[in-house]
Parts: structure tokens; sequence; C-alpha cells
DNA sequence: GATCAAAACGGACCGTGGTCCGCTTTCATT
DNA sequence: AATGAAAGCGGACCACGGTCCGTTTTGATC
């Protein structure tokens, strides 16, 4: 994650021409991510719809994961914002195995919308603490809750390893399961785990 | 998985300069491999020291994805040889949670051992019908021995994937797991899931 | 053993991610 | 406002994965 997510950012500041750079690279990649997908984006038509050159792509992002990552870090901040502090179920009100419930299904739904982008990001996004952390230490939460006994820290990101994008990725595309078909594979997992 | 693996090939044969520059390419992968590491792997490198071509390489296994898919079918074809008819616990003959935990162990073993490789072929692998269809199909059959109700081609998968390299790294990199609590949390897991 | 179509070969060529380094901009200090 | 060092910039350059196509090898058939 990168200094772009609120939740962990401030940091010793970045110069003016650098903060109007990233602003405008992050959203040359939006748009011709819109247009053309993905995977055929690259770092040369990003720098030059942002109208800078090449090398302030990679300082800024590192590389392409990190861009993809940036890109990212929107979608997750919102979605981490909306657990912590959004309406029930997801957000806090409801019961700890609703709230469960209903983390694994906005999940999915994250994962398989943003598949590609996560793909793209690879092990930038996908071994970041900021990420699979805040959701792991959420499932451990409620796990607690709940009375589940053991070792909750395991057992919290074994319960979303199965909502990983390849997973979801086998089971649907090679697999030939339904989303309703995963979800509700999911649900009986839980219950399995905290009965 | 290609036609190098055993359990899966057969085809129209291959012409003998293909065989042996296939053999002589692979040969020339795993020496450049122990020497250099995965990463370092080109494939410039292994057509020099195979003898042949570039083309040849990609004629031959696609793309560079496809060659290290190539190089882990032979450990894969071995390790599913040694559970169909390998010696008890992992093989036949122990009781079916005896295998499972045996299972997961040697999953474990095999993917924190190959882990580089995996990661370097990528999709090819990963998403391959024959190895995580296979795991699925073997866990959902002690499933079935164990009397466990439910969507057990669901579970099989989803008491897999914790085993995942992604995984794995995550809670032994990150999360500073050592490989005996990761096994651990995982029998765990599995006694819930069969209970 | 001659013939020939299919298969395989090789290496020049291309696009893209990523680096490097001399020049420019920013901004804290005075 | 002048100054200077640190931060940023740009685009030429490089390495590597992957493609293409004219040439060579293979082996089935006669």
């Amino acid at each position: 994650m990168s200094k772009t997510l609120p939740l962990l950012s401030s940091g010793p500041s970045e110069r003016a021409d650098a903060a109007r750079n990233r602003s405008a690279l992050l959203d040359a990649a939006a748009e011709l991510m819109a247009g053309c997908g993905v995977d055929a984006l690259t770092m040369d038509a990003v720098a030059a719809r942002a109208g800078v050159g090449k090398g302030t792509v990679f300082r800024r992002f590192g590389s392409r994961e990190g861009l993809m990552a940036s890109l990212l870090d929107h979608r997750e901040a919102e979605w981490q914002a909306s657990v912590i502090s959004g309406p029930p179920p997801l957000g806090p009100g409801a019961a700890p195995m609703e709230r469960l419930l209903a983390f694994g299904a906005s999940r999915l739904r994250l994962h398989l919308d943003q598949g590609a982008l996560i793909e793209a990001a690879g092990r930038t996004w996908g071994e970041n603490y900021a990420v699979l952390g805040f959701a792991a230490m959420h499932v451990r939460l409620l796990l607690t809750e709940l009375g589940v006994q053991g070792n909750l820290h395991y057992l919290a990101t074994a319960l979303i390893a199965p909502l990983s994008v390849p997973v979801l990725r086998q089971q649907i595309g090679v697999g030939h399961m339904s989303e309703e078909q995963v979800l509700a594979g999911w649900e009986e997992l839980v219950r399995k785990v905290v009965a």
C-alpha cells in the first residue's frame, strides 16, 4: 500500500510537482484502463497520457505492479471504511455471524470485480500487510465474539484464503461453480468452523 | 500440464528431433536454475545452453510459464503417484483422517519447497485442472469416507486453499508464523470441518 | 533410395517493463 | 529576493519475453 491510502499515510510530505504528477498519473491510468482493460495498459501510455516522462511513473510507483496497487488503494480504503463504520450487516451493529457472512459476500464481490486488477498488482498487493492484515484482524475479531476456540489468527487467514482471486477463478472458471454456489459453500465452511 | 506428465500424456507422438530438444531444454533449464535460481533464468540462456534457437523453446513450451510448469510436472507426477500408490499414511492403507492430515503436511512441504517455481509458472500451473483437480478429488474422497455432510466439492477446494503458495507466504513471511504453526492450524481447521 | 508435405528449426525483430544520469524544479533558509 | 542542496524530471537506453517467416529436417509412402 502506498501513501495514497488514507488509513496509513502521512509521511514527510511530497513536493508539489510530485503530488501533481502522482494524481495525473493515477487519473491517466484509470482512464486508459477503462478504455482498454488492465492487460493492455502500458507504462509508456500512462506516462504519455499524463504528460510526463516514463521515469516519473517508475519513481512514483516503483513498478507496474505498484501502479496497479495504488489504483486498488482507493477501492480497498472504501471497502475497509464500510467494514469499520458502514451500515450493517457489513458494518457494526449486526450480530457477529451476520457480519461474518456479509464480510464473505462483500469480499467475494470485491475480488470478482477487481480480479484482473488484483492479479496485475501481484505481490505488491497480495502480500501487503495492510490488506490481508486488516481482513484477518476483522475476521479474527468476529470469531472471538462468536466464541470460537483455537488458533483464531490461523483460522481467520484460512477462512479468507478460499476467497482469494486465484481460488475463485479456479472454482468458477475451471470448476464451473456459480457465484452463488461459491458463496453458499463458503457459508457452509464458516458454519462448520464456528459450530 | 503438458505432454511430459505421464499421467495424462500420449497423443499423436512427437518427432524425434522435437523430443530430443524438449529433453535438452528441460535439462538445460534445470541446470541453470540450480545455479542461478528461478528468477534469474532467461529463455535466451536456456536456449543457448541447450544448443537450440530461441524459437524452439517457445514452440515447445509456449511461454516462460509453460516451461516452468513443465519443470514442475516431474515433481507433481511423483507426488500424485505417492498419494495414489505410495506408502501410508499419505498413500492408501491408513485411516481417512490420517491420510487427510498427511495430505496437508505433504502438500505444505511441496508448496514451500517449490514455491518460487510454482509462482513462476503462474496460471499455466495454478489453474491447471490436472493439478488442483487431482488434489480436490482426493480430498473430496477422503471427506466422503469421513462421513462429512454438505457440498464436499467446495469444502475440498476450501481446505486446499490455505495451503496455496501465496497464502503460505503471507502467513509465514508477513505474519511470522512458523511452518509448524501453519500445519497445526490447518489440522485444527480440518478437525472442525470434519467434526 | 527418391519424393514430398508436414513438422520443426533458428535467429532477426519487436514491444514493454525497468534503469540511469545529466538537467530542472522546488522550497527552506537567510 | 538570492542561494543551494535535495528532490524530482525526462527520455535515451537496456534486457528479456514473445513473434515471424524463410530454411532445414524428418519420416511416411512409393
